[in-house]
DNA sequence: TATCGAATTAACCGACCGGTCAACTTCGAT
DNA sequence: ATCGAAGTTGACCGGTCGGTTAATTCGATA
């Protein structure tokens, strides 16, 4: 009963592209609903607050992405080779949207996370449940690379965190440098938090 | 000629210390000179525009900030010492802060510069001219542990901006969880990035 | 095809935004 | 003692902020 209409997708696609392009700060509801074609009045209609749709958008983007990384870290593949792809498929990413929009936008949820971590509780939040759940990824492929032999990990999580804080922070970086080529350090610099050489995969002898 | 007054510091100081412990979107002029004690018009005696002022806010903290730096990474202390010195001060640093604002605050650098870099041109700038100053310290003290056969980093820039991409990743996930332990992984971190072992300030000899 | 709830619209709100201004006070240099 | 530059003040500006409202339009269902 009553209409359909597209326009709750559209409000939330040009949230997280607003917040990601520039921040959740310079980002305003007048701004969101010009780009979406959707009236004020509609988005309340949609939405308790801004704050509830940046919530939504950022689930929304989330478990999308989620596909996506549930492919790449296959258990099939080798596990060291998903972090990697991982990290392939994320500067491929960034290359399009600096095509799109001129700009290297860096991690949406770390960039957000570093503008309202002390300012709203509950986007800060849902941020830290997104990047728990990211950190298992690489967190069960060094497990898997420990056990496999490929390399010597037996604190798995702990050195999850050092690639995990060491990605977020290169990605920052190009961020901030509007500068892709940062990112194609780090399958060394990975390489060698993990001790693994890029030989080491074909020939893992010592 | 005429009288004189600190108001200009207060208002540098006001500024950082609201930024620090919130975000830039977040901080409005009124709010810096209600923390300063300062009238509105005197602010715009001293600075031509909100972002004029953080400009100014930023270099004054960031030399002060030098001055400390300069002693830590002092060529006389052992070279990686240096660098686990230099975040162990931040990581109490960061302890004081905590104390006062109820906050893990993490570096004001670079969560200013995730938020601003797609907005503020002049401040993205400034961010950079900082981070870039920064990252030598981390490089100067690489060369040196190279040279005296510490640690094998023919690549000293590129080692560290490895160190450095991760002591970020670090600081901003402190900053995101509130939780300054996560601070605590660094000198491990760092040792296994730098491919040192705990035990090789103590035994060099190989 | 009548109905009823969902979607849309435009006008509106008070608060606050960054910024301006002219009058006024203060005090160091002469 | 006084002059003038530097600092201070509060009132004010237009615009935009996030958010509200009541009336209206639409369309899936029965």
């Amino acid at each position: 009963m009553g209409r359909t209409s597209d326009a709750k997708i559209r409000l939330l696609e040009s949230m997280i592209e607003l917040i990601w392009t520039g921040s959740y700060g310079s980002t305003s509801v007048d701004q969101i609903c010009e780009r979406a074609g959707v009236k004020k009045g509609s988005f309340y209609h949609f939405f308790e607050s801004k704050t509830d749709l940046a919530l939504a958008g950022i689930e929304h983007s989330w478990l999308e992405h989620r596909k996506e990384l549930d492919q790449t870290f296959s258990a099939v593949v080798p596990p060291l080779e998903r972090i990697l792809h991982c990290f392939r498929n994320f500067r491929q990413e960034q290359e399009e949207l600096l095509k799109k929009h001129g700009r290297v936008l860096g991690c949406p949820v770390h960039t957000l996370g570093a503008e309202i971590s002390t300012v709203d509780d509950r986007l800060r939040n849902k941020l830290q449940e997104i990047l728990g759940q990211f950190i298992l990824y690489y967190e069960s492929a060094i497990r898997d690379a420990h056990a496999q032999g490929i390399i010597k990990a037996p604190d798995a999580p702990a050195l999850a965190r050092i690639v995990f804080a060491y990605s977020e922070g290169l990605l920052l970086h190009a961020r901030m440098w509007n500068d892709l080529s940062y990112l194609d350090e780090f399958e060394n610099g990975a390489m060698i938090i993990l001790g693994a050489h890029k030989t080491a995969t074909k020939a893992p002898k010592k």
